[in-house]
DNA sequence: TCGCGCGCTTGATCTGCGTCAAGGTTTTCC
DNA sequence: GGAAAACCTTGACGCAGATCAAGCGCGCGA
């Protein structure tokens, strides 16, 4: 089907990223310069926030570059975040109206958009978006599912180790660097995201990370730069074994 | 699109969900037709496993009647419920090839079936199938996300009070009922059930619904028919203020 | 260059929920 | 009808992680 070839469109990728992961080049040449038409970038900077949740919402896009957040929040102020979006993940709900949840720029980012009803209707000519777009939120979705048995289930130390494994798989994939060797990365996230993620307090996640330094499942330099020395020993202490874990 | 006439065909439903909630027969009566000829049906007895995680699975398909749920585990035994499939919910990942979790069956339980291929190529010459299912999958991730705040954020007594709305706003509306009087129904799930979907134990379940019952927020018959006398008051307990919480 | 603020760390204490244990009730099956 | 097996409840106790509190260090603007 569409997956066969969505890997080799990646080589000649350009600066758009839903260019090739929303469409099938292959497939329909026609479309997807009708999607180049319409398309347009839009930057953010740290700390602003795209939309809030229920608000109108008449685009869909995906990520360029930078890192946003999904988060709910309840009234009383405790929130969750819900998905953190890297580069090339796709932020939208085809057919829906408003916006699930506050989506914030954690770092400068930029997006790039489609107006969402003329992106709606292309996709009703278009049938390999809809099947495209299907694939990918059953991506979320598993990577949602997986995160529940985070958050229901592990202890703080593991719950730190999950985060930190599945920023280090993406990183490592975004840069096509395979997963020998010791990963090097920058967090993205400040403690207090991460609390907000893992379902913890900051003083929590900030004593774990301090003990998986201090047992040597990663190393520090400042606060953010991690070197993890022994991939197999983190998803370990996170508490998976083989698995393909996911984020969205 | 798709899903204004949508409701207008549950009217005519036949015995298999699917037939309505996959497609759409206003659009497409000859690919129904075609649907029909290639469904079965399938019973499982309560407890018994419909597949296991990582099981190849070559169908799609439908709950008829009975409950379903969706299951991870880690090695050590610690499991988290991620889904619980009520009837009419869709099961199945078009385009994958394993299951990516146990679903098990806790009452006795019918399932409306597809072979996956031609499930998969009706797919791709049905437009409105693919973007049918979109919308299916977006309700699941939204209702994925809305359980990660409870997972991450929720005390014991708000996860329980939850949990018991979901259900009954499930069971309100597969009985065309109103929201307005008292809401009767009978829990679907053991109190481990309910725990391993909540992140807790099975002795704490049991006491928050103990507490929940001493306050008057639910009335008891047996151990789990239970009676909601203000539902308003049941999401206050959730934590939850006037929103729309969902389930897959 | 200073000082202010934000992000982070670490300590002391508290508490909600897990763990362990015992016993009750309902269902199943001979 | 009786015994065994599920399923559920309740109590006593301990601990992981929350809460409260103090202080550090780095970056930034004046």
């Amino acid at each position: 089907m569409l997956n066969d070839h969505t890997q080799s469109i990646s080589q000649d990728c350009g600066d758009c990223p839903i260019r090739h992961r929303a469409v099938c080049a292959r497939c329909e040449t026609d479309e997807l310069a009708r999607l180049e038409e319409i398309k347009y970038y839009r930057s953010f900077e740290a700390g602003q926030t795209v939309i809030w949740s229920g608000d109108r919402m008449d685009f869909v896009g995906s990520v360029v570059s930078g890192i946003a957040t999904l988060t709910q929040t309840m009234e009383d102020g405790r929130t969750q975040m819900v998905g953190l979006l890297l580069p090339s993940d796709f932020v939208g709900r085809p057919g829906r109206e408003g916006a699930a949840y506050d989506v914030v720029a954690t770092t400068d980012m930029v997006m790039c958009c489609f107006r969402k009803k003329p992106f709606e209707d292309m996709m009703a000519r278009t049938p390999h978006i809809a099947q495209r777009l299907l694939e990918m939120t059953l991506d979320e979705l598993d990577a949602a599912r997986e995160w529940m048995l985070v958050l229901g289930r592990k202890t703080a130390r593991e719950k730190i180790a999950s985060l930190l494994s599945i920023i280090a798989r993406r990183d490592a994939s975004l840069q096509l660097k395979g997963m020998d060797g010791p990963l090097i990365f920058d967090l993205p996230l400040t403690r207090e995201a991460m609390a907000d993620y893992l379902g913890l307090t900051l003083e929590t996640v900030s004593r774990q990370v301090s003990a998986l330094k201090r047992d040597g499942v990663i190393h520090l330099e400042g606060k953010r730069h991690v070197t993890v020395p022994d991939f197999a020993r983190l998803l370990e202490e996170a508490g998976d074994d083989t698995d393909g874990g996911m984020l969205a």
